[in-house]
DNA sequence: CCTGATTGGTGTTTAATATACACCAATCAG
DNA sequence: CTGATTGGTGTATATTAAACACCAATCAGG
């Protein structure tokens, strides 16, 4: 009994997907590519996974060295292996997202990438490899994390909030993932009631208008248990 | 610039969770081992994906070989690449999932295992691998999935249902996979007027009762759109 | 063929949740 | 001090969900 196996293997890399709120438009960051294949294209931040990582600390290693971004929450995605989506081999991807508060991040090219940029996806270059279709996917699954999963707006909503938000801001955000104006009122009811927020006691500053109080979201705030 | 790699790569497997309702209870398909390691151990049916074919044709295969199943449909999990998860060797898996009609799958004990069985999920043996982990985490899938989505009961119900359903039987998988009961004019209402379900026209015989109209679900009953 | 057992099928009333809608308050810039 | 800008609050109406009971159709068995 062979414990040690000759089968050729594909190889394994990791893409990850940063999503965020920036000028009111979701937008994604990624790297223009600086070797072959696709050299000067625009592409999904990733990398050849190590035999000594899980895959996530795979993926954040390739974020640190391509778009010198750290400390991001990574949700695992979707893995893409049909034969012939990389031109040079065959190439597993396991894709990865995160969505984060705008500002939390500042994405500077950094050592395996000559820029990272972020970009509206309503306005998105052509993307090297399947690139472009892991990118659909990712948008159409965040919708329905977003759009489905609580009837109306999900708490990955607050994924793209910081830690301490005023009601304004949290407004914001769900109107862009929603992709529909909401109520004042009827929001910070809705909010307030559905989601155990709790006000910090700060306050905004500087805004060149009335302040506005701060809330966190209380932990635990999740799925239901299925029976059996 | 090198074409071909020569690093170390991992072996990819995939891992197929057949759900299914059975006996009024949510039930998955194992199969016993045949080989080593972990031999005569239960585990999810899977293995390794060759070079030429795309991932989700490779869990078909699998499928096939070890529990004698076709003609299911597959939805891509979740892929756990943790070094060690596997004793011999560096092993990333693919894990997918399929939800089925009771009664559509005969499983049998193809070449690759020794047997194939149903085990409720309340009553599961021990598993080979992390494949506990694998299963604990495809049954909280499912559960958000269910219970989550549609603030009350998603669309993956009707992947437990035949094709031509009565309303009695879909309510009892609801009530299954909600682990309540629920009351038979509510949810026939519900069910009508939130699903947009036709009437075929057929009628359950041979039951010792009463005969049910038989239902089925309007193709096209999907997700919304997220804005940009 | 008559009876009982079993599941199929149907509406209305009440409670809960969601929606529509307008004004005063606090800060900052000039 | 004034105007511009965003923060903050309640009520009335419409929609959606929940509770609840009886007759109908088939089959098995006497």
């Amino acid at each position: 009994m062979s414990y040690t196996y000759r089968h050729p293997r594909p190889s394994i890399t990791t893409d990850i997907l940063i999503f965020s709120i920036r000028e009111r438009k979701l937008q994604v960051l990624l790297i223009q590519r600086k070797g072959e294949p696709f050299a000067g294209a625009w592409a999904i931040p990733g990398g050849f996974i190590r035999m000594d990582e899980d895959l996530v600390d795979g993926a954040l290693r390739e974020l640190q060295e391509e778009a010198g971004v750290t400390d991001v929450p990574l949700v695992q995605f979707r893995t893409y292996g049909r034969p012939g989506r990389d031109p040079r081999d065959r190439v597993v991807t396991v894709a990865f997202m995160a969505l984060i508060p705008s500002g939390h991040i500042v994405a500077r090219a950094a050592s395996d990438a000559s820029d990272a940029q972020w970009f509206p996806l309503t306005d998105l270059p052509a993307l090297a490899f399947d690139h472009a279709e892991i990118l659909a996917d990712a948008r159409q699954r965040l919708a329905e994390d977003v759009t489905v999963s609580v009837q109306r707006t999900g708490r990955v909503a607050f994924d793209f909030l910081p830690a301490e938000f005023s009601l304004s801001q949290a407004q914001s955000v769900f109107e862009i993932l929603r992709g529909e104006e909401l109520d004042k009122r009827n929001f910070r009811k809705w909010l307030l009631s559905t989601w155990s927020i709790e006000e910090t006691g700060g306050q905004t500053s500087g805004t060149g208008h009335r302040p506005a109080a701060l809330y966190r979201l209380t932990p635990g705030t999740d799925a239901k248990d299925l029976p059996g």
